[in-house]
DNA sequence: TCCTCAAATGTTCACGTGAACGAAAAGTGT
DNA sequence: ACACTTTTCGTTCACGTGAACATTTGAGGA
């Protein structure tokens, strides 16, 4: 209950105007140095804390940056906002998360919530199907788009992943592993990453000689569930697979938990080869071979984005390629 | 750069006192039903947005809570925020995330933020080593402690895990296999936690009659390094310890680490429990065996303790067990 | 019709900060 | 001493919201 101290409180403690203390507290040039030091030093004492509430008011930027991913369980999303949160308290910005699960509902909340705070910037990974006006939702804020793209938001910029390369290796490993049919599972059309990697998948088969009858390619929306699902009905099947690519952070990660499940021996079983490189692949089976995303650069260029001096508004789509780390599973 | 739509603006448009719009979006009985639905109409319509800044100026609530973390690179961390974060979603709190590294100065700084956006509630693992007039900070918020105590704080509530039952199981498990040199690693006794795992561990082994000097025990800060080190120190020293228990999350996975590196196998070479039961353990070597610990819970009773209806200020300290899961490790 | 009371709406103010402008104090040159 | 510039400090205002109080409108009763 004891009253906040606030510029005005420390000027009448002081008999001196609320604007000299602000002035002081500023380190504007246009106070005496004798009252400066009188101010700042009462202020520490006092225990004063700027109020950002009343800087918001007056339409300062409130430094809050919101950080939408569809959940924090898995390891990627985790490390990533571990990364971006490290970056951000350094620019002393805050960050608000959300969890929206990849739904277009708890999306829509979540922005509007940033609005309420007047969030200054948002990184975000669209979630699948978005209502079509959502766009405005975001004002005046800046919005980065992360891993997809959404199309009904106009982003300041993307910070996308190319895995071209990496899946066309992986498929050249397995093909001249001498696999011929291959089975491939990741997340289905309504998700831009989604079409770009089963793209990639298809072209790598081509180039591989391989017919696309030949792979078994399963889509669906992003989790550990379907690619679990995703992965057994390709197991159970009538397929004959030998191989099999996995395009999608938790898809990977259900889809080597049905492996496991059912005890197979990777890769004498099955190659595998997962997405994300989660840190704990690499104690797993003696090493599951996967695609590593730089995690640690999206972060960075997030940051850097977000920073006040570069506040690049339009800095379109920026790619970082994956790239293929090969273990023992394939 | 469109003016924000306010209560005043919508109020200018329609030709009424802002007063009638307050009262008609708080849903205030002294309003026509007829003027309500014509506010609440145009306000849709214009896209109208509540500033929480204005409110939080008056003095409200702003339904703000910090989380703060060591990281959220451990898996216990990032679930624990990611049960948080919808849980708060679904009571229309803002939850903004600082990373503390463990470290005093990274806690004193994101306090300072905190403070600076009246937050109403923080969830935090106590830093060890904290500055002593760190409290003051805390102002007017709820402080809820999570995992650890941190003396120097006078936290609302502290959710705690009793580890006692589990590292006694642990060690019981291990002593009935035939065991006679333990190793255990946890945290140091600067944090609540560590003191309390190492007691249980020790009362362990005096219960199954266990000389302490058979022991090798070492303490640190809790972090992956530090338990990878620990953990060579002692496969690496002349110590003849035949199983090994951690008493900590980060510790466990950088010993876990360890000895895989070393390719050792679990439980051959050594029998290893682990601590915190993240979902790969069930995964490495036919299943590593570890302590869980109950992090729905934890976040559940966290959000319980922040709704606005039970706001018990003083719920004092509630313990909550953790399990031994026994897999092929040990 | 006029009066009364309640319902509906309006006016003013505070919250904390800093821009814009105004006023006073201190220095400068003649 | 004077006028004049520069430095320093003070006053007022806006930002968006809602409590408190003031005012108007409308309904019901005599």
């Amino acid at each position: 209950m004891a009253n906040r101290v606030t510029i005005k409180s420390i000027a009448l403690d002081l008999g001196i105007s609320h604007m000299t203390v602000s002035r002081a507290l500023a380190n504007s040039p246009n106070v005496h140095p004798k009252t400066r030091d009188t101010v700042l030093k009462r202020a520490a004492e006092l225990g004063y804390v700027k109020s950002s509430a009343a800087t918001a008011m007056r339409g300062d930027s409130t430094g809050i940056v919101g950080l939408l991913l569809p959940n924090l369980a898995n390891e990627f999303y985790a490390v990533f906002a571990n990364a971006l949160a490290l970056l951000c308290a350094d620019q002393g910005l805050h960050l608000m998360i959300h969890l929206t699960n990849d739904d277009a509902t708890r999306e829509h909340l979540a922005i509007l919530r940033l609005r309420e705070v007047q969030a200054s910037a948002v990184v975000m990974v669209p979630a699948p199907g978005a209502a079509a006006d959502l766009g405005r939702g975001f004002s005046e804020m800046q919005v980065i788009q992360l891993i997809r793209t959404g199309d009904h938001h106009s982003p300041s910029a993307a910070l996308l992943v190319e895995d071209r390369g990496s899946i066309g290796a992986a498929v050249d490993h397995l093909a001249k592993a001498g696999h011929q049919r291959i089975g491939y599972i990741g997340g289905h059309a309504a998700l831009s990453s989604g079409r770009h990697r089963e793209a990639a998948f298809r072209d790598a088969l081509k180039r591989n000689r391989l017919s696309p009858d030949t792979a078994v390619i399963r889509l669906d929306p992003p989790s550990f569930e379907m690619g679990h699902a995703m992965c057994l009905s390709i197991l159970e099947g009538d397929t004959a697979v030998t191989a099999l690519v996995c395009g999608g952070f938790e898809i990977s990660n259900g889809a080597l938990d049905a492996c496991l499940r059912r005890g197979l021996k990777l890769p004498d079983d099955l190659a595998f080869i997962g997405y994300g490189d989660p840190s704990f692949y690499r104690w797993i089976e003696g090493g599951i071979s996967s695609i590593a995303v730089p995690v640690e650069e999206l972060a960075g260029k997030a940051a850097e984005l977000l920073s006040r001096e570069v506040k690049a508004k339009n800095a379109g789509i920026i790619s970082f390629p994956s790239s293929l780390t090969i273990r023992k599973s394939a």
